[in-house]
Order: structure tokens, then C-alpha cells, then sequence
DNA sequence: GTGAAAGCGCTAACAG
DNA sequence: CTGTTAGCGCTTTCAC
């Protein structure tokens, strides 16, 4: 039998259950379910009397007896590989304020990279204990949607593309060619990338977008993109610093901009210049992308991805499909904005002709 | 009547349950749940063939028939104020790495500031859903703390003291202190602290203690305090290189060191201090608390609070209390050490004697 | 060691 | 509009 209920370590009161509401206003417990979760067919008189009762009970309705009967949760899962990280926990700052909005749940799975990936995917996501997911910048094979799917768990996908699930996120391609054209149409022609890697299975192709679209501006501009110059970091501001630094010691050949995809490694490569005696934008121009708050005492130029309006709406779009609307597979494109700072300036060294 | 369960979106399938893996195990669904759960009290033969049958099956029991049973749900819930601030989302790594460990599930509650501070205490964390829950640096009121226990859910809390609860933390005071005897114990006089604000009563007094120690050590060595030079900041890299920048404005009269109270104003003060043409630490010594990545390519010294490690035991204990074991509300202090690099040297300003 | 059976607390037909 | 009544799928005594 179960647990007579109650506290765990002080004051052991019986928490009130249905049944005493019920009792206390004088209905039937069937009306008082009704009552508490605002559904029809309730008179305004009965109505007062339940609420009247359950909060002299200071009754809460048991959400695994309650989601046993319906069916439903109100539990949204977030899957995602790390938390830790600027894009990932802005993202999911968006997705947990949406879900409290709407009076849901959120269970968070971390991935810790590809460390709890199995484990998360087989052991916690198919307890069907959810009503849905989010992934954030994810990649599931149609293998893990599948599963997924038919575990009855719909998916919404942010940041990329996800097989056969509604997914959210910005054009990443356009954001690299308007990053790169940017620096090109300030006069630069020798312009460096500094994007991250393919990561294996786990990522979007986010990274490899925006290092497409940088190689398509630089194309169309008639411009070389030379291998030593399309750089590939962990994303964060120390790698990017490192790597940076090491491009710019060749005083002779080095590059006159820099185009990076993320602001946390725009500012490492901001850093490194100003270490080895270059100014910005006087001897090198940086653009990032993100908007992340460390930008502007760096002034620096970047694009923003509105980062926690792409989990806000993956939330929409997740509450949509619930409700049987907008459920198509589609992928919806969030804009994307510069945000002009003063990283950028005219090319301005001779050796840039 | 409930649903008849299976998927929303694709192949409904009726998912097996328990009853299901006992027919095919020719067994009852009593041996099925004790086997399943790793129970006493079952022939090596009978759990063999019970794993065998859920196998087959691909049976996952559900967590609220099972949490509606037994009482127990494997959640525990996770409450912080902020979850795009690195000590939050770093703590949470932590927290989400053990518990994911432990086979616990997790539910994020974000306070964002004070936004849904009642709803969540009120709506949220009183639905019965919860094993347990810790509280990251968060100020809660004994009656809010009460209400938990007795809706009998055990709190652990992390960076501070909580009244009645377990806490692990580190000796806030005693890092301020630490931090300012390095500054003086280089011949640093005019030493300036840049720490956060007392913030009504959202947080845990860990500023507060750091700038305590500060002031105790200022005051040992015999050390004005200048209140102009004992700033408040909310944090963030940003807003301590504003800051920072007017302090050191004035040529004459300006402090020699900085204790900031976090690496991200650490580094926010010494990207300051360069724009001024000073260097780091010719002019200015700088030293942070919480080694967050970023020091490194600043060259930070700082003290790490190891933060992730905060979270894994505070997990730990939680664990323990709910096993029954060192549930005593006492705080468990963690070290945190010193790691140099080259943000702080001697202080040679001759302004300073 | 194993099975029968009584719930855990709530929801949703269905009948009235 | 409201009450009656089956369950939702599992855990856990209790008897065998």
C-alpha cells in the first residue's frame, strides 16, 4: 500500500485531498475536479464553494493522480548538451519563463556534451512523464525522433533542423554572408572566420552555416578565402583568444577583419589584438554574433540572434502543436539584427589593397 | 475515463504495461514490479524471465502510476534566481550531472530575479511532485521554507545559510578576507572592492561576507576603507568595467588593487583599467573569485570556488537526507583555493607609500 | 518466493 | 448543472 502521505521531516499533516473538498463545500468530487480546473458546466454557486473550501484546506491538486487519470502532464521536457554556456542557458532562460507562463513544468536534461546523451535519450526521456520536449541545438538521428514520437512525445527543435518535428531558429547562412558583407563593404578584402567545429553528431550545422555563408560573401566579392584563415574554435573566449593571437602574429600577413560566430569569441579575438599592440577597429575589425551583454564594453559590432526569444517561441510553437494547430514539420526563421558598435571601422592599413 | 494512452503525433501504439510483461513472463504484475525495481524477494529465475518479457516489450513503467503508488517520484526540483548568470547555470551543471547519476529526474523552477518568485513557490513547488529540492542562493523566508517541509518536501540549500535546512557553501568571508591579504601582502595600500549589492532579500548574504572580509582585512592592517572606493555592481562584466573606469579615472587619487567579487567583474575591471592605457599589474592589480573560464585569457588571479562541485554535493546531500542519513540542518563548508596567474603584482605606484 | 487484491488521488464518461 | 462510477498503471501488504 502506499505511503500514508505527509511531510517528510516536520509537522506529518495528511495533505487534504479531493474527497475532503468535496465533503467541505458539499459536492461531489467531480465537481470540484471540474471547479479547480476551470472547465465548463460548473454553476458560478458551486464554483465559489469549491474554491472557498480548497483554499480553507489549502488543498493542491496531486499532479500524479492528476496525470494518471488524464493523461496529460503539464511537463514539458528540455533536452539539451550543455547549460553552461551562454546560447544554451539564455535559451533556455526564454523556454522556462514561457512555460511558467503557461503553467507548465520543466524538466531539464543535460547532456553534458555526449556524456548523458544515451542515458537521457533511453532511460528518462520515454518515462512517459512528458508531454512534450524541446531540444535545443541538438542533432537526433530519426532513429531517437522516432522513438521519441512513438513514445507520444511531440518535439519542437531550436536552433537547426530536426527531422519530422516543427523546429525554430535564425538563418544561419544569411547571418555569416551579412557579417562578412559587412566587413567587405567597409573596405576590407583580407577577412578571417573564426567559427566552430562540425562536432560529430551532436550539433545543428548552425557552425557550418554561418562559415558557408562567409565563404559565399567572400566568393561574390571575388575574394580568396585561404585556409589558415577559416579558424575553428570551442566557442569560447580563451580558445578564441589563443587561436587569434597566433593569426595576428605575422605582422606582414595577417588579416585586417575578423569575422566570428560568437560574441563571447569576438571579444577573445578583440583581446588577443589589443595584446599584441593592435587597435580595434584601427588595425583589425571584429564582428560577432549573438548580443551577448559582454559586447558592449568591448563595443563591439555584432548581430543579434535574440537568443531567449528563440526559446520563448519554441515554447509557442510546442503549446500550438499541443493544441493541434501549427503542427506542421516546418521550420520557422527568426530574424536576426545588427547591432552596430564600434569593433568595425573602414580598412585602413596599406598592406590591404 | 483517461486516454487510451499512445502517441499524439504518429504510430499510436498502445505502450505495454506492467500487466502486459507479467502475461508474457507468466508471472504476477507483483514479481513484474519487484523484479523491475530491483527488489528483494525474487527467484533469480522469475527476475530473469521478468527482464526478458519488459525487454521484449520495450516496457518503460510510468512514473505517475508509480509516484501515485509508492509516493516516491524521482524529481527533484531545482530553484535559482537566475539561470543565464554563470554561478547559476554552472551550479546547475553540477546538479543536473549527479542527479542524471542518481537516476533522479530534475525540475527547473526560475525565479528570473524576483518575476515568479510567488508563483513558483506557491503554484509550483507545493504540487506534490517532489522528492526534495535545492535552493541555489536564494533567500527564503522561514515561512516559505516551512511550507515546503510541511508539504513535505526537504530543502538543501547552496551558497548560504538557510534557516532549518542542510546548506553547503563556501566561507564567503574568509575568500573576501584571503583576496585582500594577497592585495596586501603584495604592498598594495589603496585597495578598492567591487561586489554586489545587498539585493533585498532575494540572496544569500555571500556579498555581504565578501565585503565583510574585505573590510576585516583592510582593518587588521591598519588600512583605510574609503567609501567611494567600496563599489556596488550586479555582476556583470559590463557594468564592472563602468564602473571601474570612473574609479580610476582620476590620476592621482586612485586605488593601486581591485578585489572584485567575481572573475566576470575581474575581468571587466582590467579591460577598464587598459582602455585607460594602465596595465595590468603594473598599475593595477586585479584579482576575482570563482575561476570562470574566462580569467585564463585575462591572466586572472583569482579563488576558485569550485562551483560545479557545489552542485554535486549538494545533491549528495540531499541524497543523503532523503536516505535518512546526516539530515541535520547544519552548513557543510567547502574550500576554495587560490589560483595565481598574472593579474596581481607588487605594488610599485609611488603615489602609494 | 509468489499471487491476490486493495488502494494511491484524481478525471471523465455517463446518466440523471 | 451535478453525482455516480469506473478506471489510469503501478506498489505493497497480506496470506499462501
Amino acid at each position: 500500500m502506499a505511503a500514508a502521505g505527509g511531510a517528510r521531516n516536520h509537522t506529518p499533516v495528511n495533505p487534504p485531498r479531493l474527497q475532503d473538498v468535496a465533503t467541505l463545500a458539499g459536492v461531489s468530487t467531480a465537481t470540484v475536479s471540474r471547479a479547480l480546473s476551470g472547465k465548463e458546466h460548473v454553476s458560478a454557486r458551486a464554483r465559489a464553494k469549491v474554491q472557498q473550501a480548497a483554499q480553507e484546506l489549502g488543498f493542491v491538486v496531486s499532479y500524479h493522480a492528476s496525470s494518471l487519470a488524464s493523461g496529460r502532464s503539464r511537463n514539458i521536457g528540455v533536452v539539451l548538451p550543455y547549460v553552461d554556456r551562454w546560447y544554451f542557458s539564455t535559451v533556455l532562460e526564454g523556454v522556462a519563463g514561457a512555460l511558467i507562463e503557461a503553467g507548465y513544468d520543466l524538466s531539464l536534461y543535460n547532456f553534458e556534451g555526449d556524456r548523458y546523451r544515451e542515458t537521457v535519450l533511453t532511460d528518462f526521456l520515454l518515462r512517459k512523464r512528458l508531454d512534450a520536449a524541446v531540444a535545443v541545438s541538438l542533432h537526433l538521428d530519426p532513429t531517437d525522433t522516432e522513438q521519441l514520437f512513438s513514445a507520444g512525445i511531440p518535439l519542437v527543435g531550436v536552433g537547426g533542423t530536426l527531422v519530422g518535428a516543427p523546429t525554430i531558429s535564425i538563418d544561419d547562412l544569411d547571418v555569416g554572408r551579412r557579417a562578412t558583407e559587412h566587413l567587405i563593404g567597409l573596405g576590407h578584402r583580407r577577412i578571417a572566420h573564426l567559427g566552430g567545429a562540425e562536432e560529430g553528431k551532436r550539433y545543428f550545422p548552425m557552425s557550418n552555416n554561418r562559415r558557408a555563408g562567409y565563404e559565399q560573401a567572400m566568393a561574390r566579392a571575388g575574394l580568396p578565402v585561404q585556409p589558415a584563415w577559416s579558424l575553428i574554435a570551442d566557442y569560447t573566449f580563451t580558445d578564441a583568444y589563443h587561436r587569434t593571437k597566433n593569426l595576428l602574429a605575422d605582422p606582414i600577413d595577417r588579416p585586417t577583419a575578423i569575422f566570428a560566430a560568437s560574441d563571447e569569441m569576438a571579444a577573445g579575438a578583440i583581446l588577443a589584438a589589443r595584446d599584441l599592440g593592435l587597435t580595434v577597429p584601427g588595425n583589425l575589425s571584429v564582428i560577432g554574433v549573438d548580443a551577448h551583454p559582454i559586447g558592449e564594453a568591448f563595443g563591439l559590432t555584432t548581430i543579434d540572434q535574440h537568443t531567449r526569444q528563440q526559446g520563448v517561441r519554441a515554447v509557442g510553437r510546442l503549446l500550438e502543436h499541443l493544441a493541434g494547430e501549427n503542427s506542421e514539420p516546418t521550420n520557422e526563421v527568426l530574424p536576426a539584427h545588427f547591432v552596430v558598435r564600434n569593433s568595425t571601422g573602414p580598412a585602413t592599413d596599406p598592406i590591404d589593397t
